[in-house]
DNA sequence: CGCCAGGTTGATTTCGCTCAAGCAATGTGG
DNA sequence: CCACATTGCTTGAGCGAAATCAACCTGGCG
């Protein structure tokens, strides 16, 4: 418990390609070799917890490789999955600004590879490249925007479609294409987490499930997914003609 | 269409109580000179638009009075009501800092006062003091606390509870107490609107405003309601006791 | 005066939750 | 290596909450 992050090795952000497309790209060479010479990097089992809500803060997280879920607990008790994070995102970025304690749960779902900026440093950072605080910002209001546009998800889609959008969005990140359009991917997380990602019960989404298998529109078996015309899918997020 | 703003008076920033407790707190006295010389006034009449989705991004709007309704389109095309916005509240900036359209629209709900900052006033302010970019960090880190609760609550509170919270944070801001602790407020939104706050349809909110009604735990004539114990309200926001 | 938006109420149906049982895969200790 | 617990998933039955459709009311306003 006292130094998960130790044990790590430690590779440069210089060779991280990824740095190209987050906010730190807008650090200079010499702000990178600061970052580089702070931070520790850690590979999490599946289901490992890379910080848990009601934690202090020990600086931000910067996901290398894997898929990432960031988790609440509802007034019940019970984990609520919010989104999904994946390579070049940064975590806990929140509760370091703000100084407080982290307001969500982060847990690896695959084998993942994540990074710590250590606080002070990121510190220093952000007094010596005021650019980089604008970068944040910027990761705000994108994280904003999402988290606005699934309130309207959910307040006004049905299960089914809000599953269907799920299955879209995670094709994207983890499906493969084959030569005649066919499309497949292996689901990154369990029922009852898809379940909680789009705010309903196990068991709902194991009927929605069972009758898109029934209806041909997509085919499971485990977490194997195949979906033959993702048409089929996407056909199903248009609102009624609307006459 | 052409100067919204042009027709309002200019009362200075310098008096504005308000800026004390927002992101402009951190203004010297200089910049708050600038922002007062470049920033119009402008009073709206109840559900008149201050900005639409869609518009261009003139600049971001201070609250100086009033309570505001932001709203997005679902993908039937309904207007949804995403949060109030009050004095102090700063509303815009997303748009303004991803230079990108509205992506909302914010309208009057009573009669109201708002400030418009220009874009190029507040870009030389942004640039002059990295102490502001932060302010509005924070801000944003703000709101996406919010959103994240509010999905928490959409994705697992019943209708009745989350209008039971509805009404208790309307009380905060619109509720008198009286000596003897009942309280009474003047609702500022329809019952449309607080149906599609809470993500439901507005007989459902009819039907158990009449059941709120019936019970005793609070009193409706048309806008108004009376509370006998806030308290009664509160309990409801308990999970079970969950053994 | 009559129109109209907003609100209420009723009847009906649909959707999704709860409870419950059963199953497969995985892990654990003897 | 087997008995057994555990966890995640599926399926069924019944029920309850809320959506839908529809009629009607009300107050404000041209």
């Amino acid at each position: 418990m006292s130094s998960q992050h130790a044990s790590g090795s430690r590779p440069t952000c210089f060779a991280c390609q990824l740095r190209e497309r987050n906010e730190w790209c807008v650090l200079s060479e010499h702000e990178v070799a600061l970052l580089s010479r702070c931070q520790t990097s850690r590979t999490y089992r599946p289901g490992e917890a890379i910080y848990m809500m009601g934690d202090a803060c020990r600086g931000v997280y910067c996901i290398a490789a894997g898929t990432i879920g960031v988790r609440k607990l509802d007034a019940a008790g019970n984990s609520v999955l919010l989104h999904l994070a994946y390579p070049g995102d940064t975590l806990g970025y929140r509760a370091f600004l703000a100084n407080e304690e982290h307001r969500t749960s982060a847990e690896a779902l695959g084998s993942s590879t994540v990074c710590l900026i250590e606080r002070p440093a990121l510190t220093r950072l952000l007094a010596m490249n005021p650019a980089l605080g604008l970068q944040f910002l910027r990761r705000a209001t994108d994280d904003l925007h999402r988290a606005e546009e699934k309130i309207l998800q959910t307040t006004t889609l049905s299960n089914r479609t809000r599953l269907i959008h799920l299955l879209l969005v995670l094709l994207e990140r983890h499906g493969q294409v084959r030569a005649d359009g066919e499309r497949s991917m292996k689901l990154p997380l369990s029922r009852g987490d898809m379940a909680s990602i789009i705010g309903t019960r196990h068991e709902t989404v194991s009927r929605i499930v069972a009758r898109l298998e029934a209806e041909g529109i997509a085919h499971f078996s485990g977490r194997k997914v195949h979906v033959p015309q993702i048409e089929a899918l996407i056909d199903e997020l248009v609102p009624p003609p609307a006459n």
